[in-house]
DNA sequence: CGAATAGTGTCTTTAAGACACTATTGA
DNA sequence: TCAATAGTGTCTTAAAGACACTATTCG
């Protein structure tokens, strides 16, 4: 077995005794959605070295020796990102990817999750490779992507799709204050749908504690000026916002 | 850095090289549910030794330098439950554990699978300390358990009881072929709830695809024979079998 | 004014829950 | 016979969906 020397960050770990059990690579890989030019998008990086040079990939790296599998994800996507902080932001774990062969240069367990972000978190600029851009999902899905990043992509769709349903994050879509338009706009693009705009609107403030108002409107656009909202304390919807099927 | 040496099955990885990346032991736990004596139990080891010697832990071990994640899981539950096979017999990945100091030996990443078995799957006898046993549920979530174990299972039985509703699931709880009872009988042991079985028989039996008649009856027992069935076709129940909210 | 978007009222349809009632067995 | 469990019918209630209608803005 040979592993190719590979240097992260500053930390090299020198082990030089036989060990009791096969030594994995541990990663954290993110799946990072936001909404913008009317379209569902994704955080994706540009290899800029073999394996898979030049194909698009998810943002990601290794946990360190001390860190926190949450805490690496979060400090990951801070790197990627120039969203302030991770507080407003819903991050969760996704599911864990660790076929043998996945990662060709050495035995790689990557760590999925996937974050919500409104438009402000643009990314980090810069020109090198491994910058961060945001990439039109629709897209994205018939490319290839590095390792078994597209599947972890579609996962972490198909999990967005449910979680809109019975939880409050489509609010994790939108910049605040938000109207309830916009709210619905978050559902019809990652369900890929349309939704009857009045019977959205009555059922998304029957929802206790979904949206609160702040009492402010709109003030330019076509139209009646909307109502300005803030989310609300509630994290589950009961009853749910149901997917058609 | 120290890692003190330890052997599992004959696998020894030497590894003399500086590694450019920080090594992690992989693990997958196991979260087994099964229903016997009307109660809901989950499969357990007991630790035989240091740390957290004596108490009670989830079966699991180190996944294979070779082996995937998935595998790993299911070599681990054959290895400690005398069920034939994997087949008739629903794995999922739960979650990943990765907190630094949750093994006090080494760096752990632990992978934990949920899984559901009818009760014919028993146990693996032996005598040793590590030899799988059934404990019921409601004792062990008052336990303290080995490592982050109760956390686990904490989540295990969450995920559970989510899946019950929008999946067919409850069916990998009942030895085939059975009643509508049996079936309601998994529901109410794993919500904790009572379930009107008039609305539930009605309720199944309008599911597409849930569960099909056999033809047979059952023999014996008090009260009018129940017909049987066996597990349909479909994986998830649209409309949802829902829980009091 | 008309086009566009916000928001309300109300009817229909679907599904959940309560519960009376019949069916078929063993003790 | 009664107790127990299986299974059906039907009414009530809650929520989803269709859609007419009013409200308020811009061009």
């Amino acid at each position: 077995m040979t592993i190719k020397g590979f240097i992260v960050k500053s930390t090299i770990v020198t082990y030089t005794r036989p060990m009791a059990f096969p030594p994995f690579a541990v990663t954290v890989d993110l799946v990072v959605f936001t909404i913008r030019d009317d379209a569902l998008h994704v955080l994706t990086i540009r290899r800029g070295e073999s394996p898979f040079k030049g194909r698009k990939a998810l943002p990601g790296g290794f946990v360190k020796v001390n860190e926190d599998l949450d805490t690496a994800a979060a400090r990951e996507l801070l790197e990627e990102t120039n969203i302030g902080s991770v507080d407003r932001l819903h991050l969760e774990q996704l599911g864990t990817y660790g076929t043998p062969k996945r990662d060709p240069r050495m035995r790689t367990v990557s760590v999925a999750y996937l974050a919500f972000a409104a438009d402000l978190a643009t990314p980090v600029a810069g020109t090198d490779a491994a910058s961060a851009q945001w990439s039109p999902l629709s897209a994205t899905l018939s490319t290839k992507m590095a390792f078994d990043h597209l599947t972890i992509l579609q996962d972490g769709l198909e999990r967005a799709r449910a979680k809109l349903e019975y939880t409050t994050l489509a609010a994790s879509f939108c910049s605040n204050p938000f109207t309830i338009a916009d709210l619905r706009h978050v559902y019809e693009l990652v369900w890929d749908t349309t939704i009857d705009p009045r019977n959205f609107h009555r059922k998304v403030l029957a929802s206790e504690g979904f949206v609160e108002p702040t009492g402010e409107h709109t003030s330019a656009g076509r139209g009646r000026p909307a109502q300005l909202f803030r989310p609300g304390p509630a994290t589950q919807l009961h009853p749910p916002v149901r997917r058609q099927h």
